[in-house]
DNA sequence: TGACAAACTGTAATCATTGTTGTTTAATAA
DNA sequence: TTATTAAACAACAATGATTACAGTTTGTCA
């Protein structure tokens, strides 16, 4: 996602509005790499507005997700989670502790065979690494 | 998965038993690629066992996928889904129509750059591959 | 064939997520 | 600054996939 005061001026754009609790929550999103759920954020936010509602945070987060501003990522079986990293690039996943790493798309360019560019045209394309992490080796 | 004959016979090794219901999945399953979930399982075995349970569907998809006969794929956002391929392969998934097609492992060896490697040791890894396929473009 | 462990069906429970509703509030303009 | 109003809020209900439970039925093996 962009600075939160971008993604305040995307919001406003669109006549919506900037309340305290959603201005947490691209708070807490803002440079994020830790792909939270929604429970995560509504933990996280419940810290400053104790009294916000499960709904308002998915709310929120869905309207996020349409505008572009975060992505959705269903690698977990339990939950959906979100990456406010939306630039095309891949995931390392620890076996043991399930914490999910970003790595840049950068130089990791896996080539199609032939005979399925003939039936396929990719437009994406996302690789998870399930391995160990330094911690848990 | 294996043959049916081979899945049988697993099944009874481990004393499990083998119904005319859980012959029917098997069936169902062996050699398919179109990427099941269990409701789909569940329609299909209905065919043959109108009085089938979700319930039963479900556990003997369970005990599959424990012994390793059949892979919980997690792809879809809405539902999970069950591939009888358990050889190291990828998917292709159009956008348009949803269809999810394997691909072989085989010549597609994504590389990790040394630094992510001296912080994560990969064991497997998976790529999606999103575009369009040749009837929906 | 009989005994029994396991599977079957139907139903209830669970859990993440989404929909609804009436109240409150941010944004805008007078 | 205040009034207006559309949108957000919180609380609660509903949904849909999946899992747990319980009592009945059935496959297996002696």
């Amino acid at each position: 996602m962009e600075t939160v005061d971008k993604v305040v001026e995307r919001f406003k754009s669109k006549k919506l509005k900037i309340t305290p609790q959603r201005l947490g929550i691209f708070e807490i999103l803002e440079g994020n790499t830790a792909h939270l759920s929604a429970e995560d954020v509504f933990k996280e936010i419940r810290k400053s507005y104790p009294t916000i509602s499960f709904t308002t945070v998915y709310k929120t987060l869905e309207i996020m997700e349409k505008m572009g501003e975060i992505m959705k990522i269903t690698i977990d079986e339990e939950r959906k989670h979100y990456d406010p990293n939306t630039d095309s690039h891949h995931h390392i996943i620890c076996l043991r502790c399930s914490k999910i790493s970003d790595i840049k798309d950068g130089s990791i360019k896996p080539k199609l065979p032939r005979e399925i560019l003939d039936e396929f045209t990719p437009s994406s394309y996302h690789i998870s690494f399930y391995g160990t992490c330094k911690k848990c080796r």
